[in-house]
DNA sequence: GTGGTCACG
DNA sequence: ACGTACGTGACCACG
């Protein structure tokens, strides 16, 4: 039989505020209050999972005028009206229903009982179960009906059927309508009869079976019980049909209409608009291993724990997982497991270091072996003796299969990975490990994670080969990983003792500071604190606080005719050039006095790549003072650092892609590409042009890469938003090339959902396609920037697979120690800087071949700060 | 654990 | 009526 799933609306909408309203508020980062559906949502999901329905409907009250009222003018009278933050969410959570493709009605007077009632007896071929907390609803129970009564919290839940309903109450369903005739319901402002409650209405109606029963009999009661009864004939009758549920209502809602097709990718993107980030992602780990449950695979094969690798492993591809004992890259290694497809073996690292066949086979470069983040563990074997040729990565192909999954939680839920046995399990947590290690555990685990690996090998090779990716994979990606690793492995120098001085030069510096907004405030408080800030300023000082009351540097800049603003933003610069650089880079320092940063590959949604631990992507260098910080960074002994940079990368990139004449023009004449934005822009001539004009036609270059918009525009320049516009408008009709490749992308992207980079690398924006028109404009802007952004970041990629090859044919012992985005940095020794000069210009130059020439200058200097 | 803020390209 | 420039990661406060 097919289930179907009612729902009152306002019933819950009421109960999920009421259960999250206490303690503290929840709104958006706008300051919208959302607990209601926040706990809609989830008590929505409990029903659906407790039921797993074909059909649903959720029914919602509207009108205030209902029959009801017509034969009780006092019907639900006295109540408070709707507290005010909730009084929002009522729209809220119908879009919220709209966007998990969920149906919803409501009728005007009708009440959203009535609706439930008749909609529940059109589907007498349906097993109907009921969602509420309105105890009248269980006058709807039958064979084929159940209740979910709502209770305390906002996930528990009661299922009423006949058979509880008698055992709870001693009542069959129809009663409920007699009960309320007897004792009223004061929520509703029914009457019934004055003096009776709960318990008596029981008594009675046990005894006479409804309330005509009861009236015909009220000779047999007594005393006190008869008076009132015999008093109240006429409000029993009235408040027994005022309880009735309407089964007959004229609504036009056919069963076939309700069918139960949730949009959880929709439903997530909704919940994240409304900041609920934690939930979104909880309803992700629901809705991915349903779009992808072929992934759960039924394995027929064994896991073996072996001291000898057996040689049928040996003769065929296999997955390699490094078995450890924990997550960073110097974790123990404890065994190998390998997975061919079908069996899995793991051996531990001593056995594997005897093992002269699984060693032999582990570094032969033809036979294929699939790894998960090989270059974490090329860092784990470094030093055990083991080395392993692998020829594919399964991070990497799952990144580019879905660039949405810049993350290994992501992946793992994305594709189910099997968690039978979690590293915990094995190990302890970190900080508490276990004491002794099981190795059966070790051997199911490591056998269990090679089968993952394998699994998702086959599953996102197909897709990287059917989405043309093959060879952005095999001659970019791939190739890339070894040299990431080297540079991870040699590092950057970086002095302490810099760092040091820096730091206590700036703590003086911040106390000063700190003193003098404590003044100015009149007491002390943490100005670290975004909230404690904003009351010093906005409630205590009165400055004036905008729309929001934000402490961004930002808005603060407005303010700055305040002194204490100047205060506390040089406080700000000198307290993030304290913790996160002087300080915060001193624990990264190795004992080898180097900072060994983790390039990741597959962190970011363009395909560029990301630093952590520490980034070193982000070391100051717009302000003075934050730059020195680069001082810490020193060539080798007798070395300098050669940095070397793209010059506008991403407009030459657009100027191609886009193929304007007039940009590529520019480009291949050499005119500085901001001044020439000036010059078109404002209709000027080179010798109008002002400093100042060419900061703004900068600004539009920038915001033409992000995916224009005239707000965006407006706010940067700090102009109007016309004015903004007419920017934009003028540029178009300059660029013509523009605002044409601008158009296909996005309609490209409308229809595929994808852009894609010149090397093949697809963005995928779901956000292009959604209901709300901010995150749809949001993916439109993504779809402008990420082919520009992607292909700078593939361009680069190749220029460091040349520079590499390149360096290791000339056999010199420089090295490329890191990456940022459009700047290569290279430690030299003096003898090699003219070679290397040349072998880099030359590696990044001639990287790809576009439109527009590609241009890398270098600078030289005895440490990064120099070297700028 | 999340949000605000700020460093970079 | 609303409120957005694109892509990252680290630190701090706070519940």
């Amino acid at each position: 039989m097919k289930k179907l799933l009612l729902t009152d609306g306002n019933s819950m909408l009421f109960r999920a505020y009421y259960a999250t309203a206490y303690g503290r508020p929840m709104t958006t980062k706008q300051g919208l209050p959302t607990n209601a559906v926040f706990g809609f949502v989830q008590m929505l999901q409990k029903a659906i999972e407790t039921v797993q329905p074909d059909a649903m409907l959720v029914a919602f009250d509207a009108g205030k005028h209902t029959f009801r009222h017509d034969i009780y003018p006092e019907y639900k009278g006295g109540r408070k009206p709707a507290p005010d933050d909730l009084v929002p969410q009522f729209a809220m959570v119908r879009d919220l229903l709209d966007a998990f493709s969920i149906r919803w009605v409501e009728m005007s007077d009708i009440e959203a009982d009535d609706l439930i009632g008749t909609v529940s007896k059109k589907a007498s071929d349906y097993s109907t179960t009921i969602l509420t907390s309105d105890h009248d609803m269980l006058q709807l129970i039958d064979d084929t009906t159940t209740v979910l009564l709502m209770k305390k919290g906002i996930t528990e839940m009661d299922a009423m059927t006949p058979q509880a309903l008698q055992e709870e109450m001693g009542i069959a369903p129809l009663q409920i309508i007699d009960m309320k005739g007897l004792m009223g319901d004061t929520s509703d402002n029914i009457p019934g009869i004055p003096g009776i409650g709960e318990k008596t209405a029981l008594k009675l109606l046990a005894d006479y079976g409804s309330v005509e029963g009861v009236l015909a009999h009220e000779n047999e009661l007594k005393g006190a019980l008869q008076k009132k009864i015999m008093g109240g004939h006429e409000s029993a009758l009235l408040s027994k049909q005022l309880a009735t549920i309407r089964r007959d209502v004229e609504v036009d809602l056919p069963l076939e209409d309700l069918a139960f097709a949730p949009d959880y990718p929709s439903l997530i993107r909704f919940l994240e608009t409304l900041d609920m980030n934690a939930l979104a992602k909880r309803f992700s780990e629901i809705a991915g291993p349903e779009e992808k449950e072929e992934a759960v695979k039924e394995t027929a094969g064994t896991d073996t724990a072996v001291s000898t690798m057996p040689v049928k492993m040996l003769q065929k591809p296999c997955a390699v997982y490094i078995e450890a004992k924990g997550d960073s890259r110097d974790s123990e290694v404890q065994g190998i497991a390998l997975c061919d497809g079908t069996d899995a073996c793991y051996i531990t690292l001593a056995d594997a270091l005897q093992d002269q066949a699984l060693c032999a086979y582990l570094r032969d470069p033809a036979i294929a072996k699939t790894g998960y983040d090989t270059k974490k563990n090329m860092h784990l074997l470094k030093n055990t003796g083991i080395a392993v040729f692998y020829s594919d990565d399964a991070q990497i192909l799952a990144s580019l299969a879905d660039s949405t999954l810049t993350s290994p939680d992501k992946i793992r839920s994305r594709y189910a990975f099997n968690e039978t046995v979690k590293t915990e399990d094995v190990y302890g947590k970190t900080g508490k490990p276990l004491l002794f290690i099981d190795p059966a555990l070790q051997c199911a685990h490591a056998c269990q994670e090679a089968r993952n690996i394998r699994n998702l090998m086959e599953e996102t090779m197909p897709v990287i080969i059917e989405e043309g990716m093959e060879k952005l994979y095999r001659e970019i990606e791939m190739p890339l990983i070894p040299i990431l690793y080297e540079m991870e492995d040699i590092g950057i120098r970086c002095d302490a003792d810099v760092l040091d001085e820096i730091a206590v030069r700036t703590k003086a510096q911040m106390d000063a500071e700190q003193e003098a907004i404590y003044k100015e405030a009149g007491r002390e408080f943490n100005i670290n604190s975004p909230k404690q800030l904003a009351e010093v300023l906005y409630d205590e000082m009165g400055l004036p606080a905008g729309k929001k009351r934000s402490t961004s540097a930002e808005v603060l800049e407005e303010l700055s005719i305040y002194p204490v603003i100047a205060h506390i933003l040089a406080y700000r610069k000198l307290s993030k050039i304290y913790s996160t650089y002087a300080e915060g880079l001193k624990k990264y320092i190795a004992s080898d006095g180097r900072i060994h940063t983790v390039y990741n590959q597959a962190a970011t949604q363009t395909g560029r790549l990301s630093s952590s631990e520490p980034n070193l992507q982000n070391i100051s260098v717009r302000d003075e003072q934050g730059k020195e910080i680069r001082k810490a960074f020193p060539a080798d002994e007798g070395c300098v650092l050669i940095s070397s940079d793209y010059h506008q990368i991403e407009l030459r990139m657009l100027a191609h892609m886009a193929n304007e004449p007039g940009l590529i023009q520019a480009f291949n004449d050499g005119i500085d590409i901001h001044t020439k934005t000036a010059m078109d822009v404002f209709d000027k001539t080179e010798d109008q042009v002002t400093p100042a004009d060419r900061r703004q036609a900068k600004t539009v270059n920038f915001g033409i890469v992000y995916g224009i918009s005239d707000f965006g525009l407006a706010k940067q320049l700090g102009v109007s938003r016309r004015e903004a516009a007419e920017f934009i408008e003028t540029y178009y009709r300059k660029y013509p090339g523009i605002r044409t490749y601008m158009n296909s992308i996005v309609s490209f992207c409308e229809k595929n959902g994808y852009v894609e980079t010149l090397s093949g690398r697809r963005r995928e924006i779901p956000e292009i396609r959604d209901k709300n028109r901010m995150v749809r404009e949001f993916g439109r802007r993504a779809a402008m920037n990420a082919p520009i952004q992607g292909s700078a970041a593939d361009l680069i990629k190749i220029a460091m697979i040349n520079i590499d090859k390149a360096m290791k044919e000339a056999g010199v012992k420089s090295k490329m120690i890191l990456q940022v985005h459009d700047e290569l940095i290279f430690n030299v020794p003096e003898d090699e800087v003219d070679q290397m000069l040349e072998l880099i210009r030359k590696g990044m130059e001639g990287a790809m071949e576009l439109k527009v020439p590609l241009s890398a200058e270098s600078s030289i200097g005895k440490t990064w700060y120099e070297a700028k």
